[in-house]
DNA sequence: CACATATATTGTAATAATTACAATATTGCA
DNA sequence: TGCAATATTGTAATTATTACAATATATGTG
């Protein structure tokens, strides 16, 4: 915990128990992708008075500061990352998870570099279909 | 316009005037990935009866009969597109525009095959960044 | 053609995720 | 400690989308 502090710090961001508390959640549900309802909801039950725009704020800074990324791929929500080394991901369509896949990708590396006279800033890849648990 | 009527039949979809115009305005803006409200607020002209609803409904029954696809990338709406082969594309953070590109990717063709043992359904890349007229 | 039935369209209301905003509370520093 | 800046909270507003019921249209049959 003191360690999650000590990154809000070294981002400029006034570790308050609140930030902590979320931080801390991403750090231990790596693989998750969680919702802010998610996120919410499990808070909700240490800190009974936090609110869900505290939520809100707290990942929108976060992403902000580069600790965590947004992954829009279902279209309804937003799901946060706190890996936020370029990556792909495999959304199920039966159970809503969605999961890291390490896959060798082309596109890797480049970042900074054109396509078709674009600028790169981001990569995004995933896929879609049945997980292997849902298989 | 007959060609966009004998699309729609042989997808067993009955071709009202609603539809038609749909489809029409999605075969003449094949580049724009439009949203519901672009292609409702252009149809109103024309049709000023049209429906929001009927908008929604008949991209509904494209996507499920493979006409045209739903592009997710900015995470407030949904963009769509006459072009159903997968392929990748940029969003301009600027000017928001999503443009199709053309890149080598090494995950083409992996549809059906298994990655880290899910089952792909879907390939989807996307590039986010400066588009070259904003730039 | 008239009618019956199925399907489509429309308008409005409901839902869900997110953002705006203002009041209150907390933090970090002089 | 006390002040100013910042964070949190609760609520209301916004936006995209879906649900639903009434009306309209299309299609097939006698
Ligand atoms: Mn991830
Ligand atoms: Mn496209
Ligand atoms: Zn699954
Ligand atoms: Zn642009």
């Amino acid at each position: 915990m003191e360690k999650i502090n000590i990154t809000l710090k070294e981002k400029g961001i006034k570790p308050t128990y609140q930030r902590l508390k979320v931080l801390d959640y991403m750090s231990k549900n790596l693989r998750n992708h969680p919702t802010v309802e998610m996120i919410y909801e499990e808070l909700a039950k240490e800190i009974p008075t936090i609110s869900l725009t505290t939520v809100y704020n707290t990942l929108g800074t976060f992403i902000e500061k580069g600790l965590v990324c947004g992954v829009t791929i279902t279209g309804t929500e937003v799901r946060y990352d706190i890996n936020t080394e370029s990556h792909h991901h495999f959304l199920c369509k039966k159970c809503g998870d969605i999961i890291d896949v390490d896959v060798p990708c082309s596109l890797s590396g480049k970042k900074g570099e054109l396509v078709d006279g674009h600028k790169i800033e981001e990569i995004h890849g995933y896929f879609k279909g049945t997980c292997r648990s849902c298989i």
